[in-house]
DNA sequence: ATAATAAGATACCATTAGGTATCACATTAA
DNA sequence: TTAATGTGATACCTAATGGTATCTTATTAT
């Protein structure tokens, strides 16, 4: 039960954190770079990036007195992979999947 | 910034509640029936259970006094959604998975 | 009719989460 | 060298979260 995918889906279930792993995908950005786009105290910015890195979705590297945020795309594969489990269920469901969602239209 | 996706990702954010998906994807439960599978009380499941089930992840059916929990594959619909974005850093394998899912839907 | 079973509802508790303010330290600019 | 800037770290606050216990109601079984 170690639960790998734990830290990743913990890291995206914050609106501010899942924003912020967009905003890092256009471009790596300093932790007050980050900051200026919210309106917050880099201080709670800080622990949002803190918990996406524990969640592999991002790297950080030094430089100089700064630290540079990258996005890193392969820390959602833990999602994927939980994902695919149930690839083989939508097959299977595929009937009672469809009546329930017409019927929900209606 | 209505975020549709936060009640998808909030959900799946716990462990028990990931867990709960994958018992109900193998078949229909009660209330009682996930219990068992759990040490944990009836009430602790049943919070788990209304916050699958609005994060659109199960539908619940009525039948005598009991509540037939279900799966809801589309549910995670949103997630797929959020993750197509990231699409440009990687291989197709998101996309094609998504692009099924919803041929299936039709 | 009575007892057992399934679940709803509420109050309560401890911990975590998201946020702030503040101070210290390292690096760069003047 | 001194001042400004970027960050780390800590303490603190409030609300949300995951859990329990307990009581009530609805349905089913004897």
């Amino acid at each position: 039960m170690t639960d790998i995918a734990q830290p990743c889906f913990r890291a995206l279930s914050d609106p501010t954190r899942r924003e912020i792993t967009r905003l890092l995908a256009t471009s790596d950005m300093s932790i007050a770079q980050v900051t200026a786009r919210f309106d917050m105290t880099r201080a709670a910015v800080k622990k949002h990036l803190t918990i996406l890195s524990d969640g592999g979705l991002i790297t950080v590297k030094t430089v100089g007195r700064e630290r540079i945020n990258h996005l890193n795309p392969a820390g959602l594969l833990p999602i994927l992979d939980w994902l695919e489990f149930f690839d083989a269920f939508w097959d299977d469901r595929l009937a009672a999947l469809k009546t329930a969602i017409e019927k929900d239209m209606k």
